[in-house]
DNA sequence: GCCGTTTTCGGCCCGACTGTTTTCAGTCG
């Protein structure tokens, strides 16, 4: 899949091009088209010239560009950039602080190419005296450099969301604040954020500001105002909390939740109808006078849009959808009933049955599914044959007694390397519900890893197939698959695949999601849950689906236990008549 | 470089904070 590397190209060139201080809307366009070839489910490489111009902020010019590099494997235009600008240039405008006007300073005044050097001259005291740096601008490129070598990545949402639920807790009791949320893209639920941004409404900012600045979570403050600050926590994570008046919540909520590109389409369609868009509200621009703000729902009122939940503002589509009354209603917790892959202590789980019957009790959830590791994963203490037939019997025994719950006896099958199944045909057509998943092998071709999913689909028993891409967000790449040929098969023998709710790795990813319920697939969110308190990942599940796009019907377990066997029992038919 | 309910040319989102300045440029989100 090429769309990663146009992206990064685009965005190279958008960098370069600042430095030499062009014109930014220029500059824009080629980041916005960076970021909308990053949001394709789809390859690039597959799509028409005439359907790349159809993608979002892609012109006649950039789809030559993208062409080009499909073609040749480079881009001439950006060669030529790269030669003229030196590339630690491009890497000093990711110090915080450093911006294209001061770093094409220093290259023009003294030369400094490289982060390296500009660090030796800092701590000698060299920059002071040159335009517009004095001893503050000094010291905050040193602990600009020193953070990027510190190097604050994304950090995966399952990570922040508690810390930041944390700060929110201590915010509402020990502040004069009116009403708090989370905003940003944590509040979007995306699956890696890169900061916490809090937003307050108060009668004495001044007061919320000294109460934030001195909570127990603050390590470090980064800048300090009435109605913005910013810190970092000792997690190394930085927040940001602003504060305005309560007249304003509703459109700084907005404001502060973004996306960026979602809020400049909201500004761009708020002037052709008069209309200004800020933090404060929504005005007239003629008269001046205020028409809305106090509720996020004014924004999209005053633009005659329906309310876009905060998991779609991503400009992918949405606000068209919008336009058109067209916004799925996408799926709630709540509409969840049941989990479909657990772990217990017969492989590599620390949960007994009873524990996990308990577990889903106090979710209120239908049924729950036990699906332990098959045999050739050893090294998680994979089930031969017998001890599964054995725990199938256990899970049987277990439901004569049970009421208003079904334990679901299944199994998270091993899909080898060779692409055969880990356990015959007779013993799988004893479980309530497979679940096939590929845990080696990972550095086979493309062809052959999808090859081993497409198998697994074919097999009648298999009812879900489990973190389809292998992603560790921050730790181990997904493996090379053709998503497409994967969907489509997921269509054509009525299997389901599964969003892993697992923070690290929240695969399949929101965008073939999105794809994966165009092309009509079930999709089975589930936690994968080890230890008791990962049950509780289901709402990064559902926070990704909601990313997706997926409304109550597009997920597996929102069924009732009938409808759930039924779709089991409906594959099978299909396959036998099929094949 | 993109794009079209005023437009195929001339627009293109908006404000807070910081540091270096005497009114503002640069950076960030």
């Amino acid at each position: 899949m090429k769309n990663q590397e146009i992206a990064h190209i685009f965005t190279g060139i958008a960098d370069i091009l600042e430095i030499r201080g062009e014109n930014p809307f220029r500059i824009r366009a080629y980041r916005r088209a960076a970021q909308n070839i990053e949001g394709l489910a789809e390859d690039v490489t597959g799509i028409h010239e005439a359907e790349l111009k159809k993608i979002p902020g892609i012109g006649q010019d950039l789809a030559d560009k993208i062409q080009e590099y499909i073609k040749t494997g480079h881009l001439v235009f950006y060669e030529k950039l790269k030669k003229e600008v030196p590339s630690g240039l491009v890497e000093m405008l990711h110090v915080p602080g450093l911006g294209p006007k001061t770093v094409k300073m220093l290259f023009e005044k003294i030369k400094i190419i490289a982060i390296d050097d500009l660090e030796r001259l800092a701590k000698k005291g060299g920059l002071k005296g040159l335009p517009g740096i004095q001893k503050k601008t000094e010291d905050n490129i040193l602990k600009g450099i020193a953070m990027i070598k510190r190097r604050t990545e994304r950090s995966p949402i399952g990570h922040v969301l508690p810390v930041a639920e944390d700060i929110l807790r201590k915010l509402k009791e020990g502040a004069p604040v009116k009403e708090l949320s989370l905003a940003g893209s944590l509040r979007r639920w995306k699956d890696t954020v890169k900061d916490i941004d809090v937003l307050a409404s108060s009668k004495d900012p001044e007061y919320v500001m000294h109460v934030f600045i001195r909570l127990p979570q603050v390590k470090e403050v980064l800048m300090k105002g009435p109605t913005k600050t910013s810190i970092i926590t000792h997690e190394g994570i930085q927040v940001d909390l602003r504060v305005v008046e309560e007249g304003s919540f509703g459109a700084a909520l907005a404001y502060f939740t973004g996306s960026k590109a979602h809020n400049i389409r909201l500004r761009e369609m708020a002037v052709k109808r008069g209309l200004k868009i800020n933090e404060y509200g929504v005005f007239n621009i003629k008269t001046g006078r205020k028409i809305g703000g106090r509720k996020e729902s004014d924004i999209y009122k005053a633009l005659k849009l329906d309310f876009v939940p905060p998991e779609l503002r991503e400009d992918t589509g949405e606000i068209e959808a919008a336009v058109y009354k067209r916004l799925p209603d996408l799926v709630e917790l709540d509409e969840i009933r049941g989990d479909l892959h657990v772990h217990s202590k017969d492989s590599d789980g620390s949960l007994r049955i009873e524990e996990i019957i308990d577990e889903a009790r106090k979710r209120g959830y239908q049924y729950i599914a036990v699906t332990d590791h098959s045999k050739s994963l050893g090294i998680a203490r994979g089930m031969s044959k017998e001890q599964l037939l054995d725990q199938n019997k256990k899970i049987l025994s277990f439901n004569k007694r049970l009421r208003g719950l079904r334990l679901l006896s299944g199994v998270e099958m091993d899909i080898k390397s060779d692409g055969t199944m880990d356990y015959p045909d007779e013993v799988l057509k004893k479980l309530d519900i497979v679940v096939a998943s590929i845990h080696s092998g990972f550095r086979q071709s493309r062809a052959q890893l999808t090859k081993r999913l497409v198998s697994a689909m074919k097999n009648p028993h298999v009812t879900i197939i489990a973190h389809p891409t292998g992603r560790l967000i921050g730790e181990r790449e997904a493996y090379e698959v053709n998503m497409e040929d994967i969907l489509t098969t997921a269509k054509s023998t009525g299997t389901a695949i599964e969003i892993n709710a697992y923070p690290l790795r929240l695969d399949l990813g929101d965008m073939y999601i999105k794809r994966a319920k165009e092309l009509g697939i079930k999709l089975a969110i589930s936690t994968d849950t080890h230890v008791a308190y990962q049950f509780d990942f289901m709402r990064y599940g559902v926070g990704i689906a909601r990313r997706g796009w997926l409304g109550e019907k597009d997920v597996l377990n929102t069924y009732t236990y009938k409808e759930l066997m039924k779709h089991c029992r409906v594959k099978q038919f299909k396959i036998r008549t099929t094949v």
